[in-house]
DNA sequence: CTTCAACGATACCGATCGGTATCGCGCGGA
DNA sequence: TCCGCGCGATACCGATCGGTATCGTTGAAG
C-alpha cells in the first residue's frame, strides 16, 4: 500500500527544497525580503527552520537562490520571445515589451522583485546583489543586440530608453491604478522603436 | 557668558527635532528604512531614543515626516524650474529632466527614496504610503499640465512616458556605472518631447 | 533486514527591534 | 527668584530576529 511515487494524502508533496523555494517566492514577492522571517517561510512550506538551514547556508543565500530562479524565468521568457520572431528584431523588442506589459497586473502593487530587492539590500556585498547585477547586465546586452540587429543607429541609447521605460512602468504599478498601464507601455515602446528607426528602415 | 543664541562649543547645535530629521535623512537614504534602528538615528543625531519619541509618535511617523520633507524639496525644485522658464512648457519639461539627471550622481547606488520606500513598505496602511502616493500624484499632474500647455496631442501619454523614463533612470543608478546616464537621460527626454510635438509645433 | 541519511519537531541561543518608565539636570519665562 | 518643561541618560520591557543543537522517526538503498 505504500508505493513510493504516490501518497494517498497530501497529493504527492514536493521535496522540501522546492517547497521552501516556492514559499519564499510567494512571501518575498508579496511582503518583501526583510519583513519575512525564516520561521514564516518554514511554516508556509510545511516544514521547519532546520530543514531550511539544511538546504541553504543562510537566509541571504536563500534570497540569492530565489532571485536566481526568477532571473532564469526571465531568461526563458526572453528566449521564447526571440524564438517566436526569428530574424525580426523589431518584433522581438515589442515581444519583450509585451511580456512585461502583460505581467504588470500580476505584479500589481508590488513591482519588480529585482528593483525591490535592490532597495531592500543596500549592502553591495550581499550575495543577491551579484545575481541582480548579472541579470540586469544580460538583459541589457540582449536588448542592445536586438536594437543593433534592427539596424537602429544608436542601439545602446535606444536599449537604455526601453529599459528605463520598462522599469518605470513596473515601479508605477505599485501606487495608483494599473488601468491601461499595459497598453500605455506598449504604445510608448512602439513609439521609441519607430522614432529610432526613422534613419534606418531595415528589417522590422 | 551664556548668551542664549550662541554657544561657544558645538557651534550652535540645531534643536533636537531637526537633528533627528537630519540624521534620519542620512541614514534612511543610505541604508534604507528597515535596516536603520531608532537607536542608530538617536546616536547620529547626538540625542537619545526618548527624545525621538517626544517628537514623533512612532518610527513609522518619523518615516512619513521624512518623506514629507523630501517631497516638499521636490516641489520646491519643480517650482524653481517652472519659474525659470515662464510660459515655455517645453523648457520646463527639460528643466525637470535636468533636475533629475543632475541629481543622479548624488543618489548614486541608492536610487530614489520614494521608489525604495515603496519597496520597503508593502503595507498600504503605512502612514508613509499616503505621502508617497500624494507626491506621485502631484508630480504627475504637474507634468501632464506642462505637456498640455506645450500643446502636445496626448499629454497623459507623454507625461507617463517621461515619468517612466525618469523613474527607470533613477532605478538604474543603483547597479552598474552611472557613466553618462545623465546625458543619456537628457537626450531621451528631448527625443520624447520632440517626437510628441511633431503634429503640434507651438511654443517650445 | 539492516543501515544511513534526510526529515520533522522542539527547545534554545544571543542580539536587536520598537517602545516605555524614570531619573536628574539646566535653561527660559513669569 | 522660582517654577516647569524640554532635554539627556539609563535601564528595562516583550517580541522577534537569524541561526544552532538535539532529539526520534522514516524511507529508501544496499
Amino acid at each position: 500500500m505504500t508505493s513510493p511515487a504516490r501518497r494517498p494524502t497530501r497529493v504527492a508533496k514536493l521535496p522540501p527544497r522546492e517547497r521552501i523555494l516556492d514559499a519564499a517566492e510567494e512571501l518575498f514577492r508579496s511582503e518583501g525580503i526583510q519583513r519575512v522571517g525564516v520561521q514564516a517561510i518554514a511554516e508556509k512550506a510545511e516544514t521547519t527552520k532546520m530543514a531550511i538551514y539544511r538546504h541553504f547556508e543562510t537566509k541571504d543565500e536563500l534570497v540569492a537562490e530565489w532571485l536566481r530562479i526568477v532571473a532564469a524565468d526571465y531568461q526563458t521568457a526572453f528566449d521564447r520571445v526571440e524564438a517566436e520572431h526569428p530574424g525580426r528584431p523589431g518584433e522581438q523588442i515589442l515581444g519583450v515589451a509585451r511580456f512585461i506589459a502583460e505581467g504588470l497586473p500580476a505584479i500589481s502593487h508590488r513591482g519588480c522583485p529585482f528593483i525591490n530587492s535592490l532597495a531592500e539590500l543596500p549592502d553591495r556585498a550581499h550575495p543577491a546583489r551579484q545575481v541582480i547585477e548579472q541579470h540586469k547586465e544580460r538583459q541589457t546586452r540582449r536588448l542592445v543586440g536586438m536594437c543593433a540587429q534592427a539596424g537602429l543607429p544608436d542601439p545602446e541609447q535606444t536599449a537604455a530608453e526601453i529599459t528605463f521605460v520598462l522599469e518605470g512602468a513596473q515601479v508605477s504599478t505599485q501606487n495608483g491604478s494599473i488601468h491601461r498601464t499595459g497598453e500605455r507601455l506598449m504604445r510608448i515602446v512602439e513609439g521609441i522603436v519607430d522614432r529610432a528607426a526613422v534613419s534606418a528602415p531595415t528589417t522590422r
